[in-house]
Order: C-alpha cells, then sequence, then structure tokens
DNA sequence: CTATGTGAATCGCTTCACAGCA
DNA sequence: TGCTGTGAAGCGATTCACATAG
C-alpha cells in the first residue's frame, strides 16, 4: 500500500518538513562551494542565490535546525557545512548496491556525486552472466544470485534499482526482504513496498513530459491551438492522429521568444472540453 | 533569476496545477498498460491504485481536464490516454538535444523511454573531440561547436544537460541563446536562465541525500543518538571527524525492522543545538 | 544599523464527504 | 445503486514583515 514518496504520513516524529529536507543537500552543495573558495560567512540573501531560493524560506528551513546564523553577520560556512552534514546523515558512511548494471547503472556507478559525499557503492548487481564478472567502475559486476548475501555482508541499507521496468519490483522485494529499508528506483514503474521503507523515484521519461507541457503553453496557445480545441471539441472514440506539427509551432513561437511569453501568458485561455473557460487568475 | 522549478509564479494562465501536472505522466504510463491490455474502463480507484495515488486526488486532477469519466461506470482506457496524451503535447513530436555524451548522456541516448513518447533525440552533442563522429545509440556525436546550428536547423525547443557541473552553465546559456526554452539538466549546479525558460532538474546524489536523511532516522533514534547528541552540543568551531558507524547502527536497527519503525517514531526527539526541544507539532 | 529568526498571513495542494448523474 | 465530480475543510509550505540580537 505504501508506495511513492509518501513519507510517515501521520506521525512525523518532530519533524523538520519534508520540503525543508528536500533542500538541505541545495544548501549543502552551495556551502561545499564557498567553503572550497574559504569564503568563511555568507549571509542568508548570498547562500540563498546560490542555491536558487528565496532567502526568506532559506532562513525559515535553517530555523528548523536550531540558530545557527549571527544576527548582523549571516552564517559560518564550515559549521553550516557540518550541521547540515550531519542533520541529513551524511556524516556516516552509507554502504549502497546499485541493481541492473545497463547504460543508467553503469553511468552511476561511475558517478562522483555519490562517493563524495558518504556514499558508498558496495557492489554492483545484475541478472546477466554475461555481464557478471566483469569490471564496472572499478567493481566486479556480481550475479542477482548473490543479492541477499551482498546486501547482510555489507549491512547496506539503501538500494538503488536501475533495471528494466519489468524486473524492478521483484528485485525491489528481494532487497526488502534482506534488509534495505531505502530505495532509489530508476525504473519507470510504481513500486510497493511495506511500511518503513522509503522509496524515492526518478524517472527521466516523466521530466521531460513535464517539460512538454509547459513547452506546449508556450508555443501552442496563440498559434495552432485551432487543432487542439476542433479535436477536444470531439466525441469520444475518435482518436486523432499524431500531429508532428511541433516544431512548426514551437519555430514559431520561439521567434517571439523569452520576453513575449510572460505577456502571452496573460491574455491566454486554455482549449477545454467545456469550450471556452475565461482566465480565473487575475494578473 | 527565475531558476528552479518555479513556473510562471503569478501569470498562471487559467490552469491546471503544477502538482496535477507532475502525476499525468503517471496517470498517462498506468493507462497505457491498461490499453495494451485491452481493458476498456476503469475506476478511480483501479487506475489510482496503479498510479500509486488516491483515488480522490486522482480524481480532483481529472476533473481539471474535463468530465472525461462516466458516472457509476469509470473512465474509457483509451480516450483517457488520448485526452492526457494532448494535455500534455505528446500528440507531437518533440526534438530534443542531449549535450554531454559521458556515462550519463550515452545512457539518455539509449533510454527506450524518451522516443516512446514523443520524444526524438535529434542529436547528440559533446566537446570532446575524442567522441565526436562516434556513434551512440545509433547516431553520431556532434562537435559542441555545431550546436547553435543543429538546434537551428532541427527547431529543438527541448535540451538536455549531461555535461559535468562546470560546463553546464555555458552549455545552458548557449542553447537558451540558440532558441531552446525548456532544459532537463541532470549536472549538479543551479542554472540560471531568463524569464521564460523553464528548468527542471534530477539530481542522483540530491535524491540519496534526501534517502539518508530519513535513512538516519529510523536508524539512529534509539541507537547512537549519543554521538550526534554530544556533537550537537559542542561549540562552533569543533567540526567532528565523519563517524564510519553508520553501518553497524543501520544493522541493529534494521533487526528491529519495517513495523518498529512507526512505533519508534511517536517516542522520538530530535537532537537540537539548543539540547532537547519537546515536539512543536502535536500528534 | 544590519541580517537573523519567527509569528502571522497567505497560498496551494490534499483530503473529506456528499450531491448529482448514469 | 455505484462511481464520478466538486464545494468545503484541513493542512503544510511559502511569504511577509518585524521584533530581536549582535
Amino acid at each position: 500500500m505504501a508506495s511513492g514518496r509518501s513519507h510517515r504520513p501521520a506521525t512525523r516524529s518532530r519533524g523538520i518538513p519534508e520540503a525543508t529536507v528536500a533542500r538541505l543537500p541545495l544548501y549543502l552543495r552551495a556551502l561545499t562551494a564557498l567553503s572550497e573558495r574559504s569564503v568563511p560567512t555568507v549571509s542568508s540573501e548570498e547562500l540563498a542565490a546560490a542555491a536558487g531560493v528565496n532567502s526568506a524560506k532559506l532562513r525559515k528551513d535553517f530555523s528548523y535546525l536550531g540558530s545557527y546564523g549571527t544576527r548582523g553577520v549571516g552564517y559560518d560556512v564550515e559549521y553550516l557545512v557540518y550541521q547540515i552534514s550531519r542533520e541529513l546523515g551524511l556524516t556516516q558512511d552509507w554502504p549502497v548496491v546499485i541493481v541492473g548494471i545497463g547504460n543508467l547503472g553503469a553511468a552511476l556507478a561511475n558517478y562522483g556525486g555519490f562517493a563524495s559525499r558518504g556514499f558508498r557503492v558496495a557492489a554492483l548487481i545484475d541478472a546477466d552472466h554475461a555481464l557478471t564478472g566483469r569490471n564496472v567502475a572499478g567493481l566486479p559486476v556480481r550475479h542477482t544470485d548473490e543479492l541477499e548475501d551482498i546486501i547482510r555482508d555489507n549491512q547496506v541499507s539503501i538500494g538503488v534499482i536501475a533495471t528494466p521496468a519489468g524486473a524492478a519490483q521483484e528485485v525491489c522485494d528481494r532487497l526488502v526482504a534482506a534488509g534495505v529499508t531505502s530505495i532509489l528506483n530508476f525504473a519507470p514503474t510504481v513500486l510497493s513496498v511495506p511500511d518503513g521503507v522509503d522509496v524515492r523515484k526518478v524517472d527521466l521519461s516523466i521530466e521531460l513530459q513535464i517539460l512538454a507541457f509547459h513547452e506546449q503553453r508556450k508555443a501552442g496557445e496563440d498559434l495552432g491551438e485551432a487543432v487542439a480545441a476542433a479535436s477536444a471539441g470531439e466525441e469520444k472514440g475518435g482518436l486523432a492522429p499524431r500531429a508532428k506539427t511541433a516544431a512548426a509551432k514551437a519555430a514559431a513561437a520561439r521567434t517571439a521568444a523569452a520576453k513575449a511569453v510572460a505577456a502571452a501568458a496573460g491574455k491566454t485561455k486554455r482549449p477545454g472540453p467545456d469550450g471556452d473557460v475565461p482566465a480565473v487568475m487575475p494578473a
């Protein structure tokens, strides 16, 4: 039943809001960069800019961790790096396994960002005997048969699934059964896991689809929208063929460029099944 | 200034909530699976389960698109597939470029999920002359010098950045200057883009860090928390060395297993700089 | 006088519960 | 009767604005 990113829906211990937790790594990265440049302190304003958020949010976020700043001055970079690292659990060493050593799995194995933040790739696992024994990113690929032993021997609690969609749930079940309680899922499937197991999902095609939605908004409305409007009014059952006109629309729209977009957004209507709905949000 | 996922903060045309947009691809995937099994209709309950959300949310989401269901019956699978596809802009063909053909870029180029949903990889681009000319996923890798020409010739409006962090902003600037208005960024950096350009970010190490946070919660509190509590009480400046004890904690905690987690969460306190903070949020 | 830390206002999303339609 | 569609309540996150501390 528990799946997706539902984090202990009822009993949130006392905690840091989930939205804040999701931003801590961002702050940490910005702080690490400052630290490397030997910058001693930052203001919330500067750090917020570096992390890509606004300063009020950043201050509120930090307030959940404690009062780590100095009024009139700012935050001590080194101190904050340590506090955030500790809060995120990065002062510890987390062994992870990557299951599914295809293109993506290999990319993950080679990804430097893991090792640099307390994550250690304990093993690479694949079901393909042609792969097992080979070296990827300096580690031997081991066979799925060994999965349970690997988890136990290395006391792995975090697993990364980079298998095809079809294999993901079974791999997930085995990981969980062997003791893994956090899963990062790259396979395009909804995983179901027991309570107490966290799943985070990274889905490349979903991200692109979200972009396409916004892109369509930018490009479409004032140009080729007759097409969409017409098909929207259709009776059920009449499925329109794929349009193939995006490039033309996009090109035309692109000429208008960035600034025009904001202006256009205001006078724009969405074609809906109900015909024309006036904009609800006044500018 | 505009960066991260801030989508037209003020002027939201009339629209579908962002949270809903982010779920549409999920529904679409579930529906596509049903369609392939020739299932004619689904109830909100069934579809919600397949997509990993609850049915109220799903119905509310669909209500933003229009009234596509039939009371007492459910939703017509084919019809809904089409409507969602159209809403997301997937009835069009979106040429994308991938910049940075390292491990990750290659993985993306090979990723089937792109092609299957209206996205066409128009070109692979890399700065490394050793790579250019080579074939990856059936496409020749082209040099960064050609970037602007490629964007224009193929009328590309969506770009994927899979370069090292250091190169990302410059690539981004060039993409935007050449006409790209949506960017999917895999590089661990905050990109700044002009208004009207959408950026979505996928950060592997951030996802892992979020998992680590929750993992630490599960494992830590009742076991080795003395360590964290002690160091939290320290004066500024005393940076504790990396702990390396995660595995031991995790192992011990894991024995207690999933069910214990929920129970433990209730009686747990966060160690803070101010010592002990009582739970602010009453259960 | 500057920049943090935080109550209070606001916003948007989720959930509830039921009216309305097939 | 069964399931959708949706006002209204609830809840968490963001933003505002200022008291507070250095």
